[in-house]
DNA sequence: GTTTGGCTTTGATACAAATCAACAATAGTT
DNA sequence: AACTATTGTTGATTTGTATCAAAGCCAAAC
């Protein structure tokens, strides 16, 4: 959230953040079809949304932790076009739309706070696209790392080591890769000494190294 | 522009969007690290938004026309972190976003109008995430073709006969693959009866094979 | 402490798309 | 109309990743 407000505008806001859901482990906090009334901030826990096509393909469309909100998908039609499910015990703060734009309308900071969470959510989805279209394995999963690492030490959490939430399958869906794939990519950065694996525990040694195969620089 | 205004409503509406602008052939309507000031509403013409690595990749972003929003990226930083371009001469209406905001805490249904535009192409990019991780070249293609004809469809045009506006390399960086790939599999589909093509002329004869090859059936 | 089942690693092989290369078609320019 | 430059097609070959398959690791359950 951001600063700014008077202690009445602080009040108008914690009335649309009142309501809290738990969701255990691989429960759904919403799926595709759903209708759409809440958007939803996490407190605590890990998500990962998803789509699926009709043969069952998974596609991993991002993975979120505390502070970052879920469901910005349902807004346009009413209903939720993907799946969000919790990969550890979560809590969320249900925040029903309605309130969201009512109170929005008389608070302009929050209003423009509103629009800068889903104009970053497209920014993100874009640096996605790049991801997926133009690198290989190597860069992809150099990227994944980056990009995970960084969002985890602005919440306090280690610059340097990370435990995974999520499986092989699913990092490999999220970059558009089979697990076998992201495993070997895995065995070579640590064969390598740029990070040191051991299942869902990865150490970065070398964070330059990392930043020089995804060497990307634009946009974020 | 959604129903249900009284007249006066129309009037601060027009307020919005009474500044114009053409861009010709070739020429960009903003930039990576532009600053943002404005949505950009195309009235007529056709876009390309796309970002690039230091190396000079690019990735096409999206394809937009007549009708549609660009520079919802631009509000999260106030600044552009993608370029777009006009592939033919098209003119916009300039909307400066702190007055769509301003508005917009007056008009409700307007407010609800931004929040499903930003939230649509969120959805719209989820799609392109999974062309672009989960499906082969020709179903992305395929993929392609049926939105871009039911978009034009939308508009008045044909059902089934397309000029494309993009060369076979922007379809390339837009569907993750190279422009030998694009030609080989619109060949590939001429081949089987599918379409005809010739050049940037493409006439869709079985637009439900297209479907069977693009089976995805879910969100939109 | 052993078993179970899910996840991960590693190897061998297959395949789709990339790359390299040449040529054809088209549009724009002089 | 001839000349360029750009765009598009097609062929031969290479390559990165997928696929198939087997074995290893770990945590939870019995």
């Amino acid at each position: 959230m951001p600063l700014g407000f008077s202690n009445q505008d602080i009040k108008k806001i914690d009335e649309i953040v009142k309501t809290r859901r738990k969701i255990k482990q691989g429960e759904l906090l919403f799926s595709n079809g759903d209708t759409f009334s809440s958007l939803f901030a996490i407190r605590t826990g890990f998500f990962k949304t998803s789509i699926s096509t009709e043969d069952g393909r998974e596609q991993v469309i991002g993975f979120q932790m505390a502070g970052e909100i879920v469901g910005l998908d349902g807004i346009v039609n009413d209903l939720h076009s993907c799946n969000a499910v919790a990969l550890e015990d979560a809590e969320v703060c249900v925040m029903p739309f309605a309130n969201i734009e009512t109170i929005s309308r008389e608070l302009p900071q929050l209003q423009r706070h509103i629009h800068k969470i889903m104009s970053r959510e497209i920014v993100r989805e874009n640096s996605v696209m790049m991801l997926l279209g133009n690198m290989r394995a190597e860069e992809r999963l150099a990227g994944f790392l980056l990009n995970l690492v960084q969002r985890l030490h602005a919440r306090g959490f280690s610059q340097s080591e990370i435990i995974l939430r999520m499986t092989r399958e699913e990092i490999g869906s999220y970059l558009g890769m089979k697990l076998e794939t992201v495993s070997r990519t895995f065995s070579k950065f640590s064969e390598e000494g740029i990070i040191e694996v051991k299942q869902r525990y990865v150490h970065i040694i070398k964070a330059d190294e990392l930043k020089k195969i995804f060497n990307l620089q634009t946009c974020h």
